[in-house]
DNA sequence: ATCAAAATCACCCGAAAGTATGAGGGGAAA
DNA sequence: TTTCCCCTCATACTTTCGGGTGATTTTGAT
């Protein structure tokens, strides 16, 4: 209770101390001073900066510190491709299995046949049938020329 | 010239003087408390309450706001699919000959090595080095994994 | 249950692709 | 002049690809 109570105005508690401190050694330094000239006035202005430092000090630690919000904007490009939309039309009408649009799509993403059978969880000789009846049907004779019609008929992005 | 260095430093310049008057009339203020017992602690508890006042003004004035930046993403669609541009810079960047890069459109279009090597009135041979040398500047290690990082690089369309 | 299509797998073989190594010529820059 | 880069070409070899042939299993429709 009490502690919370100096943890909240630890600050003000810490300004009246040291303002009485001051006080204290000022007093006892105006008795020092007393006898030269002008001694008030040096006396004064050193309490005034005195003070205004801890007010300063004071203000630092109690003021919530101002938040400029500043807004940046940044362009981030987006490719405008819409969402690959298969051809189903060409794919009913070329009468590709779904697993041949499997392996056209792998190879398209430059795979081999071995990485396509290991992706696929199935054997290199399958791959080679799929592409063998795929080259057949694209009438194509390479996987290379595959991938290019492919594109061009929206079988594959 | 004078009048920016008065609003540079307005809040100092300020400050300044309000001390000034201040001692002014404090000074007066004293030799009206003279006679009072404690005048002097009472005098002096005001100089330092009033400075503090002014230190916190003068904190609150000079204190730099915190900027906090917030970055807002603003997509902006860009349709990539017109005109085809050669991305010069990757191609800077990977040092890409001028003949490689043909050997490159060539074989994105679906040709053999030979078919490659007629296009262009050279040898097997000659298309062999140059894909090889195209395949480690792409990092790649067959034709379709070019073309299809080429495809995203922007290097053939 | 039957049948056709799709999927899976194997093997053989030649073609094509890719690697490694080496050589020579021309042009530009230091 | 020397060096570097690009282009061209050759040879030998390895790996991957693709065609051909054939078989079995699975799946979906009737």
């Amino acid at each position: 209770m009490t502690f919370k109570f100096f943890v909240k105005y630890r600050s003000i508690i810490l300004y009246g101390v040291s303002m009485a401190i001051l006080l204290f050694l000022l007093r006892w330094l105006e008795l020092r001073l007393v006898i030269i000239d002008h001694a008030f006035e040096i006396y004064v202005g050193v309490i005034a900066l005195i003070f205004t430092a801890l007010g300063v000090w004071l203000a630092l630690k109690l003021a919530k510190p101002k938040i400029r919000t500043v807004v940046v904007e940044k362009e981030v490009f987006i490719d405008q491709r819409p969402d690959f939309q298969l051809n189903d039309v060409i794919m009913n009408e070329l009468n590709l299995s779904r697993r041949e649009l499997e392996v056209l799509q792998l190879m398209s993403e430059g795979l081999s046949n071995q990485e396509i059978a290991d992706r696929l969880f199935v054997s290199l000789n399958t791959v080679k049938t799929h592409s063998s009846n795929l080259f057949e049907k694209l009438e194509v004779g390479r996987r290379t020329q595959a991938v290019e019609k492919a594109r061009k008929l929206s079988l594959i992005p």
